[in-house]
DNA sequence: GTCTATATTGAGATAGAC
DNA sequence: GTCTATCTCAATATAGAC
């Protein structure tokens, strides 16, 4: 609600300390169940300072959404200038959207916990935007691969969620598995699986016709 | 904590009821953010009997999470009983779980809420085995059909994830755009796409070699 | 088993001094 | 801009009657 600080800062970084500090407390438990007073005492600020700069626990965290917006955009902004064929440019961005990724895990759980989990208290904001910006950019790619013969896809879409699905689910064991995460080859592996399949040459005109076991 | 009734029921129905208002407050303001004060209301009932049976606002989550384990486990103990190729099996369980979850909207996104996001005081429970589960029975599948000369993949894991993520995003589809949700046809075509590749002949030899535009 | 009434705690937010 | 001190409200949970 409010706007940036216009006369003294007599503490430079306070705002940042405090988005890092929000940042890693809904990360931990949650926008709902993270208090205003574990986000300050982890900043060394007190209530107040979050209230000036930012109005509100919805305004700190409506300030993350559009910070972690920004950088997506960017990315988007920059892969429609990238060159090569339209697989290389889909490799290409999604290598990098998976490294963004990597790089802001707290900030993608706590934007995935109110993007695909239930509202809480908080507005989705424009996150949709950003989805379906992602997805026209995908869409775009495979129109033009088929048209210059790089692809054989019969509805455009189903490609297409087929790998964001690919890059979803890398997404999602970073999320909940670290452990188990997929390195940026392992991923394009698994988008590969999708451009080229894994059915074998006898098996795919028939597409029923596979023995029984 | 508490068992099921035991002397006398003079309200059946009570759990059901409760557990059903759980899942729609949980579906729609989130674990942390929905108040014990609006589950039993919506039941008709007051605050000790979800206490008495359920013992706390956890104990009835924890109550939900089993219910819809369960239920996910009989699916994929039918499934390995199923007949027929790989990607039979592997295409009819997927639509099974993908009606599943149609069917169970709103306590899927509750359960996705606190397994990919933060966890909001609860604790993750069984999920992961759940997800193992299912992983593993995917990937026993592949297994089978590479042997039988109906796939040809160089890494089991990679076809799994593929798969696993056309599935996800069915489903998230569903949960955060049901006007744009994929039917079950739509989903089969998706996971055709994975099956079959989506690379045209001349392009899949030399895999970086398309046209420059 | 289910109620009314209440204990207790912690939340988000602010007034006003400096 | 940042502090101390405090307001106000709603949350989980329970005691004890019926």
């Amino acid at each position: 609600m409010n706007k940036p600080p216009e006369k003294a800062p007599p503490d430079p970084g306070v705002r940042e300390r405090l988005l890092a500090s929000a940042i890693d407390c809904f990360d931990r438990k949650g926008y709902a169940a993270c208090s205003v007073r574990e986000i300050v005492e982890a900043a060394g600020v007190t209530k107040p300072v979050l209230y000036y700069h930012y109005g509100s626990k919805e305004g700190i965290f409506n300030a993350l959404m559009r910070q972690a917006m920004d950088q997506f955009d960017e990315l988007l902004e920059r892969a429609s200038h990238s060159e090569g064929s339209a697989r290389d440019r889909i490799e290409k961005l999604f290598g990098e959207v998976f490294d963004l990724f990597k790089r802001s895990i707290p900030l993608v759980r706590v934007m995935n916990s109110i993007y695909y989990g239930p509202p809480q208290g908080v507005p989705r904001g424009d996150a949709d935007r950003v989805h379906f910006a992602f997805q026209e950019w995908v869409k775009k790619r495979l129109v033009e691969g088929r048209n210059a013969g790089e692809f054989k896809i019969a509805k455009t879409e189903d490609a297409m969620w087929a790998l964001i699905g690919a890059l979803n689910v890398a997404t999602e064991l970073e999320l909940c598995h670290p452990d188990l995460a997929l390195t940026q080859k392992d991923l394009q592996r698994v988008v590969g699986v999708v451009f080229d399949g894994i059915a074998s040459e006898e098996g795919r005109a028939p597409r029923r016709a596979a023995k029984r076991r």
